[in-house]
DNA sequence: TTGAAAGCGATACCAA
DNA sequence: TTGGTATCGCTTTCAA
């Protein structure tokens, strides 16, 4: 059998309470008493059950962490920046994967719900302001991205801002024929809508027509989707003087089509992506994108997450992450 | 408040314990009493709690997976495998990373024994018998990847086996002065002794002398780190015929660096990588590996783990997942 | 500063 | 089939 406060307090010859201030150490002990328990503690090999632990205090210590598909390479970074920094301030975190389901998100809530999570750090996809209800009974949450939700404490980066930046930028580079990558057709995900509202803004500043046939829908943010759409665009359209991606993992998949066809980057068609995936500096060539310090999200969620812990009541807080365009060999001049 | 299975019981007009049975569905219950507590869960919104479910059972439902570092693409994607198929099995998990620190992989086996984790799954990086004591305070430990260790069960694929194949493969094409990229210079880490092995057996296959000066050392296998070390090796040595990279990630920084001096791939020196991981496909030029099914890697060790929860005692087990080489245009003759 | 005892919420034993 | 009750391990009043 494993050794418990009892028996770390029947060896050391006192309370369980005093085992318990010793090892949380808000209580004052008396120096020699610590000594004791921690001889124990040694002896017995003991280590506090956080079930039990968490059932008493009400707090378990860990976080939850939910994602669409940790597979892509965004979400990976994104994830361990916040195992990273969770880790740092002795919080554990439980991954779950949304599948960009809304039923998935719905479920994750009443797992929340169930004390073994004592928060939650959701990066949604669709823009759905119903599957998340931010209620007295639920624990705090804390939305990644552009999701348009007035209830939830959020941690985003301005979309719209950096793709009309990321469209200037191309547009100084003398092109203007550019097209955009991963429209949404049927459902919305906000990111999508964001990032085209900053693109066809960015037009309309540069006196440029607007051109319904340079939006090219892609319904999944991978490689493979944004190739094969690009692929299916090219055989039925000219080729744009510049493409901006919505994110780096399209913009992936668009270069390897591009390549594949002998269109040269950026000589034919510059490319662009959004994110700053550590490969995209290794891409061939390496990928110009919108850059931000997914750390500091990290570390920003958390610490939204924590004051919510403390404050259930005051209003909705929301951080803005700056960006900056990453000028790279796929958009140079 | 929340509601518990006092609140419940008591709306109900039964007991705790029918509840308790009513929820957990082994012991019978008449359909009339079922319907009523249903009722009472519905209306009291009761969702139970799980640190004190774990602390009764001795079972918390959450297993860790312990990584080091999720921000690579292949530690990602056997994330993502691993939490989706423990999902479907209803587990949750917790993911650690060891950033192939072994201090980290003790702290985390102590973490495990505090009962909020049943389970653990671990990837090891460095080659070392002592970080894993598996002993019966443990709780049951199911590491991945090519570890020489003779007490935990393990999954894994055949790194010798199938580095040899690719060897193979590459000089099939008509290449003879193949360099690795990943050797390990001082610590080492297994998969990279295995695959050197590997790679060293199908030279010796063909008859062709071993030469030194084709084993490119790289500590950390990153894109960043593999680009580094082949900008330098390049720099001092002549361009061999093709370069096995120990992961598709040091390929893909292997490739962007070819790329950058206007080697040409393959006509010039053919690339192959190891793991196929999902942007080897939208590399560019796209990326000859070993494929394996990480999808079974994941399925095997949540098998070898439930299992082992039931049996503590029976003698280690291995399960060796299948690979096969994909060659792709990295290595077209 | 330390001890005794109650209680967090769910489950399982033993009766009925 | 169901009810009462002890228990899992830890923390925290309240007293000493």
């Amino acid at each position: 059998m494993r050794a418990t406060v009892k028996d770390v307090a029947r060896r050391a010859g006192v309370s369980p309470k005093t085992v318990s201030n010793v090892m949380n150490g808000v209580v004052p002990v008396s120096g020699s008493t610590r000594l004791k328990v921690e001889q124990a503690i040694l002896e017995l090999d003991y280590v506090p059950n956080l079930s039990a632990r968490g059932l008493r205090n009400g707090r378990s210590g860990v976080i939850a962490l939910a994602l669409p598909d940790l597979a892509t390479p965004y979400s990976a970074e994104i994830a361990h920046n916040v195992v990273e920094v969770a880790h740092e301030q002795g919080w554990s975190v439980q991954i779950e994967e949304t599948g960009s389901d809304p039923r998935r998100e719905y479920e994750l809530m009443s797992r929340a719900r169930s004390n073994l999570i004592d928060g939650l750090i959701l990066n949604p996809v669709v823009l759905d302001e119903s599957a998340v209800k931010v209620g007295v009974s639920l624990p705090p949450v804390v939305l990644l991205g552009e999701v348009s939700q007035q209830l939830a404490d959020r941690v985003w980066v301005d979309s719209v801002a950096a793709a009309r930046d990321m469209t200037l930028a191309l547009a100084r580079t003398g092109r203007h024929r550019i097209a955009v990558l991963g429209t949404a057709e049927g459902r919305h995900s906000a990111a999508a809508v964001l990032r085209t509202r900053g693109y066809q803004a960015a037009l309309e500043e540069l006196g440029i027509d607007r051109d319904e046939s340079l939006l090219i829908p892609c319904e999944k943010w991978t490689p493979q989707t944004a190739a094969g759409a690009l692929a299916s665009y090219l055989d039925a359209h000219p080729l744009p003087d510049a493409l901006f991606c919505f994110t780096d993992s399209m913009a992936i998949g668009a270069l390897s089509v591009l390549w594949k066809r002998g269109i040269k980057v950026p000589d034919d068609v510059a490319v662009a992506g959004f994110d700053d995936i550590a490969d995209g500096q290794y891409a061939v060539p390496s990928l110009t994108t919108v850059s931000f310090d997914k750390r500091r999200v990290a570390t920003e969620a958390l610490r939204l997450l924590t004051e919510r812990m403390t404050d259930r009541a005051s209003g909705q807080r929301v951080v803005t992450v700056d960006y900056r365009i990453i000028e790279r060999d796929s958009t140079r001049s």
